[in-house]
RNA sequence: GCGGAUGUGGUGAAAUUGGUAGACACGCCAGACUUAGGAUCUGGUGCCGAGAGGUGUGCGGGUUCGAGUCCCUCCAUCCGCACCA
């Protein structure tokens, strides 16, 4: 019988739905393992080839891990909440939920298709009210919840309400944004709505009038992650800056907690840069500059307090309160103009316009607050309302955008650094020392920060700062298709829905539109159309995208639980996930998010730890090779690619399907589209059409996806799992070429061939095994787990190749052999080795509970080793000696050789370098 | 500008601790077989050279008996962040 994919791989997915191979529960005998992949969102278009990238390489560690002992938890689910479902509900009046299903159902069957080792019975799904139920009850936690920064954790609102009742908010380290103090007689004569509005200040979700990343097209804010260059991550629309009365995630208060926690983690290094780039933590001092007229102090952050006799201006935002107060009768036009000028920019436009200068003064001058002098105060859309204090002291010598702002509007320049030119640019580095600056003269840089600050704080005008560019995230979106928040209003004011009322579900509407007032589509839904309803009106925002997937590994843990989002035995059991695979675009946005809801959910005592995923690999982006024909201008007629430069020609895409080795199939083509029925073609000599090509990425409109199913079709899953680890490392993105997937395949049917005599019937021996064949099996054995411990799952395919060339070689249809290759095979490619398995006289679906092959080094031993012999490390020849010598006994031995004469030319060696085992060089 | 990653044959790539550069595969070349199968088998294939040999891991330098691997300078490509004070 000659190996018949289809017909073994149909049989064995079959057999494991059946028999529920896969499923797990908690067994304390063993030690557990979770292996967690990134759910995908089931878009229309399906899975192509670089989908179960990941997926597989994540599978072939289950099915490792399994067979080493360890009790596997291996789960999928969708994040079906989300715009396109949506966006595709509004032009077709299909319900959002239907697309949905639709689009998980062909998911499932192409991930079914793969031999996927998922406990489906565990699967979850973002938009099922079973699952948002535990978002929602997540949600009310943080709306429950304020950050106190003595403690480092969040603690309970109701802590908060007693320490101002007892002292106002005296005393009271929180993360806030309240500037005002107040008694605890003064708390306890607000109103209600009063008192409501200051714990606004203080919840971990809180409401509150923010700018926001306001989307016309998509009729949605976004999140700062959801920004790119101006436009929307998805569809490409502008972005404009409006403010709004959103909710939002007080992400800020674990801004040190989420960057201190990358340290223990074990992710690539460039995502946790990203991370920590997008934290942004930096050091520095506050510092208050008084004014020459009037009371009011502005106050700066800045890095470099050693340079602050370097400070010449100051530059305000334009947004900064204190500019109206200070600006001077005789520069209030100019001042107005540039805040109307500035307003007017959307922040695609400043970021696009970086090296315009512009800048206006005010009129009004500060004091500097050692020197006395007067320096004068600027605005300019250089300095961002958001960061920082919104106002900077200028050091021109410095700082490159300060020098070039003096520069442009002529202000002085004050040199601060010994030996350092500054007539052309600023001086930004920290090596030089500083001089014109009194008490922090002949210091360096790093001493002047430290003496610095220290002045500032005695003198009372500062203290020591650290600032971060991470924002509090936006958390509400004007969509139907998300989750529905727990929240009614009363008089405007936001009550929490009580537990035994949740899920609050998502309405049937009308339209998935907004209202013609503006209000999101939830508001089209009449009262009775939600299933509770409460106050005056519900929430109309939905949660954003990353909602449900900021906790969905943790639901996988105990998916059914109509009581809590997960039992805690459970979680004890499980704890986090040991290894995370997905794409790494989601460094600032999921990867955040999770670990901000995770070190939420532990500083509340509901799991044990504090980061959500130990070990992560991040694999590289399966990028198209598009085909293409070359049609001569003004004809049907295309040219062959390696012809096409003496003509002129129009790159046409092809349709990948129609090309192989870059022919094209002429025929195929022909009728691919009618225009190209006639077309006729200049072909290379041999009659065939070479096609050119380019790397992109994978889009219908460039007919270069490759779906896994048609390769399951054509080579089997087996084969497909295999090429796909065989392309390269996982991590690294590569064009999907089809061009090496014979070689896989061939593989798999040569190993077939092992098993099978001439005929095709089953020849296995049961006699002692070769020395040679347990020498390649070890041999194996020790590479295939390395590999698959360091996770190199492209070289453990070529290690399975060399075996299996080794024991064809070898004539081995040894059946102790063959069985522990069947095994070592297994995680790679299960279907195959199943079948393998039960010839080998097993009972069916016992394979994944074997036991994983253990390497023994007896096996390999060797007496003797071809030493490679080096002339000044040049290799030169090979020459097999007894392990057993020396090394002066190899040197004697080797120096003794014909070979070795012909390469000394008479001359004495002046020194011999002998590495038992490895190498002998002989340095002339 | 800052940060991260990468650079090896015609192609995908390997070389885990400094020790035979190019494993394994694709492709290509030559041949065998034939039940014509997306077969199988044998040999070859970094580059230059008829050969002996020379040369070769982005460029240039360094350390070392020995460097793809370690150090320094530079170049190129990709990714992320960016008027962040």
């Amino acid at each position: 019988m000659e190996y018949n994919f289809k017909e073994i791989e149909s049989k064995w997915r079959a057999f494991w739905a059946e028999n529920k191979t896969y499923k797990v529960v908690e067994d304390p005998s063993k030690p557990k393992f979770y292996v967690l992949d990134m759910f995908p969102y089931p878009s229309g278009a399906g899975l192509h080839v670089g989908h179960p990238l990941g997926y597989i390489a994540s599978d072939i560690f289950s099915r490792y891990k399994k067979l080493k002992g360890f009790n596997v938890l291996h789960p999928m689910g969708y994040d079906s909440f989300g715009l396109p479902a949506e966006q595709y509900a509004i032009q077709t009046g299909q319900h959002p939920a239907v697309t949905t299903e639709q689009n998980i159902n062909r998911y499932r069957d192409q991930m079914d298709k793969m031999g996927f080792c998922y406990d489906w019975d565990r699967e979850v799904r973002t938009s099922s009210p079973e699952y948002y139920k535990w978002t929602q009850w997540i949600f009310k936690q943080l709306f429950d919840c304020y950050y106190d920064k003595d403690l480092k954790k969040a603690v309970r609102i109701s802590d908060l309400i007693k320490k101002f009742e007892t002292n106002g908010n005296a005393g009271v380290n929180a993360e806030t944004d309240l500037e005002d103090d107040f008694s605890a007689s003064e708390w306890q004569g607000f109103e209600n709505e009063q008192k409501e509005k200051v714990l606004q200040h203080f919840r971990l979700a809180y409401l509150a009038d923010s700018w926001v990343n306001w989307c016309p097209a998509l009729g949605t804010v976004l999140a700062n992650d959801e920004v790119v260059n101006g436009v929307s991550e998805r569809g490409g629309h502008p972005v404009e800056q409006k403010r709004m009365r959103q909710w939002s995630m007080r992400i800020k208060a674990y801004a040190d907690r989420l960057l201190e926690g990358l340290d223990r983690v074990d992710w690539f290094e460039s995502i946790k840069e990203q991370q920590r780039n997008w934290i942004g933590k930096s050091k520095g001092a506050s510092a208050f500059f008084s004014l020459e007229k009037g009371d009011d102090k502005i106050e700066v952050f800045t890095t470099r307090p050693d340079t602050i006799y370097g400070v010449t201006f100051m530059v305000l935002a334009p947004e900064h309160p204190l500019v109206e107060k200070i600006t001077t009768s005789e520069f209030k036009d100019k001042v107005e103009e540039y805040k109307k000028m500035a307003s007017l920019k959307t922040e695609r436009d400043r970021q696009s316009d970086v090296k315009n200068i512009t800048g206006q003064f005010t009129g009004a001058y500060a004091l500097h607050p050692f020197t006395g002098d007067k320096v004068q105060i600027w605005i300019g859309d250089y300095v961002l309302a958001s960061y920082g204090t919104g106002a900077v002291m200028a050091v021109p010598c410095g700082d490159q955008r300060d020098f070039d702002f003096a520069t442009h509007f002529g202000l002085e320049i004050k040199n601060i650094f010994q030996d350092i030119d500054i007539s052309e640019r600023a001086y930004a580095e920290k090596d030089a020392a500083i001089v014109n600056s009194d008490f922090l003269n002949g210091l360096s840089a790093k001493e002047a920060i430290e003496v610095a600050v220290a002045k500032i704080e005695q003198m009372g005008i500062g203290k020591g700062k650290v600032n971060f560019r991470l924002r509090d995230a936006v958390f509400s979106r004007q969509r139907y298709w998300g989750e529905p928040f727990p929240v009614c209003y009363k008089n405007e004011i936001p009550y929490l829905i009580d537990d035994k009322n949740l899920p609050v579900e998502l309405p049937e509407v009308d339209k998935f539109l907004p209202t013609e007032d503006g209000e999101p589509p939830l508001a089209r839904a009449h009262k009775d159309a939600w299933n509770y309803f409460e106050g005056d009106r519900m929430e109309y925002n939905t949660m954003p995208g990353w909602a449900g997937s900021s906790w969905y590994f943790l639901r996988y843990l105990d998916p059914k639980n109509e009581n809590e989002f997960a039992a805690r035995d459970k979680i004890d059991y499980w704890g986090n996930v040991d290894l995370y695979v997905g794409g790494s675009e989601h460094a600032t946005g999921h990867l955040l998010y999770s670990r901000f809801w995770t070190k939420f959910l532990f500083d509340l005592g509901y799991i044990p730890f504090d980061e959500p995923f130990k070990k992560m690999i991040n694999q590289g982006m399966i990028l198209g090779r598009s085909s293409f024909v070359y049609r001569i201008k003004d004809s049907n007629k295309f040219v062959s690619s390696t012809l096409k430069d003496q003509y002129d020609v129009t790159p046409i895409h092809a349709d990948i399907s129609l090309v192989e080795n870059d022919k094209l199939d002429i025929e195929g083509f022909k009728s691919w589209r009618p225009e190209f029925k006639n077309a006729d073609f200049i072909t290379e000599a041999d009659g065939s059409y070479v096609c050119g090509h380019e790397v992109e990425k994978m889009s219908k409109s460039k007919f270069n996806v490759q779906t896994p199913d048609e390769l399951v079709e054509k080579f089997g899953a087996d084969t497909l799992r295999m090429y796909e680890m065989f392309l390269g490392p996982v991590e690294q993105s590569k064009p999907w070429d089809t061009k090496g997937i014979n070689g896989v395949h061939n593989f798999l049917r040569k190993l077939w061939r092992l098993f099978h005599d001439q005929n095709g019937d089953v020849c296995l021996s049961s006699d002692q095994p070769s020395k040679e064949a347990l020498k390649t099996l070890h041999k194996t054995i020790k590479k295939i787990t390395d590999d698959l411990d360091r996770f190199s799952l492209n070289t453990g395919v070529s290690n399975f190749m060399i075996c299996v060339n080794e024991l064809t070689d070898q004539k081995c249809n040894n059946k102790t052999i063959l069985e522990q290759l069947t095994i070592l095979l297994s995680p790679y490619a299960p279907h195959i080795s199943e079948e393998l398995w039960i010839k080998l006289g097993n009972e069916a679906g016992t394979m994944t509970f074997a036991k994983f092959p253990e390497f023994n080094e007896e096996y390999m031993k060797e007496s003797s080793f071809e030493y490679p012999v080096s002339f000044n490390g040049k290799m030169r020849f090979k020459v097999y000696l007894s392990l057993e010598l020396n090394p002066k006994q190899v040197e004697e031995h080797v120096l003794g050789l014909e070979e070795a004469g012909k390469w000394l030319e008479g001359k004495t060696p002046k020194k011999v370098i002998v590495v038992p085992g490895k190498i002998v060089n002989i340095v002339l």
